[in-house]
DNA sequence: ATGAAATTGTTTATTTTTTATCAATATTAA
DNA sequence: TTAATATTGATAAAAAATAAACAATTTCAT
């Protein structure tokens, strides 16, 4: 049954692995798996991988395991990934532009709609069907169109203004490449970064030991 | 003083953020700090600062606090950012340019050197400096320069085959773009992923709750 | 020079996370 | 059909991480 307890970072994080290697699993044919046998996958315990799905609900039967296709799909549903989401990209940099051509998360239902730059004409050859527009234009854009997640993109100095404006029109929901943060700038901001120093930092390390 | 422990993976990934923000109130002229005030504008406790500081040494003073050039220089040594890292990528997509061209971490001694690809006439306008190679000339340059972290930016299903390539190849730190998992390729492999789809898939979920 | 205030690093307590255990139940082979 | 085997979900135990408390020491204002 489903818990009313909140449910931690860790076992949030997981998730998207545990999807992966099913959607894996399911391209390969294989149509049963046991705690056990994820687990050995997944290089973790069996006890772990229980745990962390009954975090949401039954989804195994006692004597069989999981069935991949069922246990795949209740996790899409848990990670959110039965419903469509439009992302608009703030800022035509090396990695705005990078993210528009990255097609690799279209299969699960995210689509890159729309970009905005102070000067958007730095930008040429970017997937047909995604806008390319100046960042006057989206305040605009945002009362007319239907937009679920916003990728910062800008120079870290920038990030917080607009995280700042993006909250102001709305727009709560912000994945952020900029090494910067940004969970104060609002009350009821969800962030999630992709902060490629901080990781670079933590592979020196390990180098380091 | 230096305790001969193992260091939790949860300390580590805070370490990069320690950096940035002293890295930050040095910039702006603040030459020392408290446990506490630190961990207000971290929104951590004080109390887990100074614990994460005293896993690595001493860095301050009763009564005073920290110094903030001494402690961001304690930092840095210790993610090994007192040495200089040269970098090479594999795949010259849309992730490897926007690498190749994302200059951010120059500063702390980060320098792309090379990049290689099945086919490396896919790319121009690489910054001054790199070399762009083909794909049977990794070896050859392995051999004949110094190659401190590979990036992996090819395609999801050869990341495997060049993680293993790699790690033949006597390079076992690798930064892997690819949404896949490398750490079992090789025993002493040491991996950091920056895995977009996670990220995503992690944002979509807390959307959705 | 002196005492109050500040602040560290360490120890102890608390909370959270992970792992192990086990009863309940389904599957499967004979 | 039946008994041995497999496997879950839940509970209990163990381990790890976080937070609080505090003695030791320094700073700083008077």
């Amino acid at each position: 049954m489903i818990k009313n307890k909140v449910i931690s970072e860790a076992v949030i994080k997981r998730l998207p692995r545990y999807y992966r290697f099913l959607k894996q699993l399911e391209k390969e044919g294989v149509t049963r798996i046991s705690s056990s046998s994820l687990a050995e996958m997944l290089n973790v315990t069996a006890s772990q991988v229980r745990q962390d799905f009954s975090n949401y609900g039954e989804f195994g039967q006692q004597g069989y395991g999981y069935s991949v296709a069922k246990l795949r799909g209740e996790i899409a549903s848990i990670l959110g990934l039965d419903a469509r989401h439009d992302i608009i990209i703030i800022g035509c940099g090396n990695i705005g532009k990078a993210l528009a051509r990255y097609t690799n998360f279209t299969d699960d239902g995210f689509y890159v709609k729309a970009m905005f730059d102070l000067d958007p004409s730095v930008i040429q050859k970017v997937p047909e069907g995604i806008e390319i527009l100046e960042m006057d234009k989206l305040a605009t854009y945002i009362n007319t169109h239907n937009v679920d997640i916003a990728a910062i993109c800008v120079q870290s100095n920038a990030a917080i203004d607009v995280a700042k404006l993006l909250c102001k029109l709305g727009i709560n929901r912000l994945w952020n490449f900029a090494p910067v943060d940004l969970s104060q700038v609002d009350s009821n901001i969800i962030v999630e970064n992709i902060n490629m120093s901080d990781s670079l930092f933590v592979l020196s390390y390990k180098i380091k030991q």
